[in-house]
DNA sequence: TCTAGCCTGTAGTAAGCACTACAGGATTCA
DNA sequence: TGAATCCTGTAGTGCTTACTACAGGCTAGA
């Protein structure tokens, strides 16, 4: 998308937002197959043949959602970089876990698009879910350098793929928690259940440490 | 369903069973929308006039997959039900998550359509998703009588919420572990992170008990 | 004002969707 | 043998699906 001259980029670039912005919400409402051009056009306002000029088909337009809602939801992602040693682990996750929590409250798209994918195996897989696989690893691998970054280091030396291993079980917990919420009960219980997660894994960290350092 | 003399209630059963059995397959690979009647007719190789004679709409076909599914897979839920006292919490745990992770990869329909079916949110919710719903109350339930039982009666006490808040935390993280699973790495992985996940479950409530009641 | 290129609006396409009407085969009880 | 009941097979219904052909409006550079 070269600069073409201001006015006329402006407006294709609403008109592209528009239509993403729409199919996000669709998407997460009804997930792949229940996502339908015409929805889309529904609420965009704009016709089918902007949508097939900007995107090209019904398979690309979804995953550059997923991209897309990506990427405005990355800034909740930093928090998962390694902090400064002697930091108090306990507390830290328990914040980084709630502000996760927020961020999909406020941007549930993304999340919610995924998970959908994540658990559909049809024969052809569709680019979006592709696409949310490749993104997953990324966010793994923050995560994976945060517990490597916050865990003693003998202990790191001594199980190499301990702080992988956290990192997945905190993912994963996360989404299932995620995935809880959804379900319809309050959100007030799922910031609690934040918090014990964050007591839970720390707990294990901790006992696992000692049984390889600590010795008995 | 009335006898109405053998042969017949054999046949009739075993055609139902036969749609069932299909629709579950198609709707854990592709989800409420991507299910279609007309695959479930391919797939079963009784024609659409017999699946709406049987099960009268689509809605219906697939609240019963997850009403017949759950049933299948019960004995797993068993492993809930409250132990002897003494017993050796971690260790159960373990076996107990091993078990339900088992049960999942030798009957993966049920727990994938459900969970796909929890993170839709349209505006007519399917008759699925409320089943599936009602099931999932059934099964924290019987966690959470576990917790309640495999906890110190004075930690209890002092937080009645306890059991519940754990069995909810142990339920969303082995969905989320499942979710993992299906996205394509390798189950080996998998059962590993579910010990890690026992652990994890065992020593927060180990901490929490321990500071509830041993004190300081 | 002319021309080139970007994007939209209209009006389709064939295929797939959930669902139905209805005739008729099979099985049972008389 | 006949009638009643249960289930299946055929052939549709009207609607929605993803996608397309194409004319024309609007902006930009000349």
């Amino acid at each position: 998308m070269a600069p073409k001259t201001e006015r006329r980029a402006q407006h294709s670039e609403e008109s592209r937002r528009r239509i993403l912005q729409a199919a996000a919400e669709i998407a997460a409402e009804r997930g792949y197959d229940g996502t339908s051009v015409a929805l889309v056009t529904k609420r965009s306002g704009l016709p089918a043949s902007s949508v097939y000029w900007h995107f090209g088909s019904k398979d690309e337009l979804l995953a550059e959602v997923v991209e897309h809602s990506y990427r405005e939801w990355l800034p909740a992602l930093n928090r998962w970089t390694p902090p400064e040693p002697g930091i108090d682990r306990v507390a830290y996750l328990r914040s980084a876990l709630q502000d996760a929590g927020k961020s999909f409250a406020d941007q549930p798209e993304f999340m919610r698009l995924g998970l959908m994918l994540l658990l559909e195996r049809r024969v052809e897989e569709p680019a979006a879910r592709a696409r949310f696989k490749r993104i997953r690893t990324e966010m793994l691998d923050s995560m994976s350098a945060w517990w490597g970054a916050v865990l003693p280091d003998d202990a790191v030396a001594a199980r190499p793929d301990l702080p992988r291993s956290l990192a997945q079980l905190n993912m994963a917990a996360a989404d299932g928690l995620y995935a809880m919420a959804m379900s319809g009960s309050d959100a007030v219980e799922i910031s609690r259940l934040q918090d014990l997660l964050a007591l839970a894994l720390d707990a294990a960290a901790e006992r696992i440490t000692r049984e390889l350092t600590g010795g008995s």
